[in-house]
DNA sequence: GTGAAGTGGAGATTCCGGTTCCGCTCTTGG
DNA sequence: CCAAGAGCGGAACCGGAATCTCCACTTCAC
């Protein structure tokens, strides 16, 4: 059975470094976590083997975190997929897309994740064709390829959700007529 | 004088780095650009004191040669402004930007390149606010975020022109009606 | 109070990219 | 054609940065 104390410091490393990754990308170091974490780098490797490991737990744990809302909101029929759509966006839990990309970099990526990460690409890929047949986005897209540009707006460092780059993205989403000028 | 295969080298450097750090961002080595530019590393630096001055160099050239692309067409009476920014957009020289923000990286940018950038972020401005005074752009962004969000789309390592995020961009900076669902 | 679990952080280790150096090659002017 | 010296290649070197180890010390739980 595991202290208390180190209980609590576990889940506060994770914590730690999922704002960390999310507000500056996966370049954060070890030393940093800690540190902002309030611990030794030590405690860090306490817990995990390795960085690697501490990511991984991290991506697997955040992936299924969003998997099961959008699931979730799935179930629940929505008035409109846009608004699904939307709302799903606004979920907070993006980062796990830059830590899988972070995983990628040096060796493969563990199939739990890449299992969570195309299950979740599926379930927003739906999302997206069934918003393209009540009308609400554009249809010269495939469902995938506005995946894709979710996740690119989504998912930079320090994107905030109200920045007018995700303003424009979202509404280039939409179904629209542009006038001519 | 210079010898003249010397010169021919220092073009295909340029060259060469200019094509890497526009496909895979800032972070290409010396050790690469010199392999795929089929020479040695000592040749870089027989041309150039260290990397910090080849990159401030190549920013110099390629924001120099934007500038004045921009400036010319600006002077011929483009007949909608929209029309403009996109060919600007289209012109192949938008690298300098990762450059300029792997320079910042480390120290101060120099400041002929800060002038420079300067420079080439007004004249874009300026037509950004032009387009939205014809009616080509939405209006609920300042002629500074437009550029900004132009900016972020079109600096992006390997940012194909014509990918999706490049096209919803495009469309979202639009001024359009968009329809309710 | 005791000892096992947990912690901190200095420093060893590894990695990786920039930079130097020097023997060799190639251009060029005479 | 032939020096002379400009130019070249790339192995070796160097330094910084990040990961990971280790152990004296602290804290928790019984």
């Amino acid at each position: 059975m595991m202290r208390a104390d180190a209980r609590r410091n576990r889940e506060r490393i994770l914590m730690t470094a999922l704002e960390l990754f999310t507000e500056r990308g996966p370049g954060v170091s070890m030393e940093e976590i800690a540190q902002t974490a309030g611990l030794g780098v030590g405690t860090l490797y306490r817990h995990f083997p390795d960085r690697r490991a501490m990511v991984e737990e991290l991506a697997e744990i955040t992936l299924e975190g969003l998997r099961t809302h959008i699931r979730s909101r799935l179930e629940e029929q929505p008035e409109t997929y846009w608004a699904l759509l939307l709302d799903v966006k606004n979920y907070c839990a993006w980062q796990p897309l830059a830590l899988i990309a972070s995983l990628a970099g040096s060796a493969p990526v563990p199939p739990s994740c890449a299992k969570l990460w195309d299950e979740v690409s599926e379930l927003l890929a739906e999302i997206a064709g069934r918003a393209q047949q009540e009308g609400s986005m554009r249809r010269d897209l495939t469902p995938e390829q506005a995946v894709g540009v979710l996740y690119a707006t989504v998912c930079r460092p320090a994107s905030r959700f109200d920045d007018p780059l995700t303003t424009v993205v979202l509404d280039g989403l939409r179904a629209t007529a542009p006038q001519e000028p």
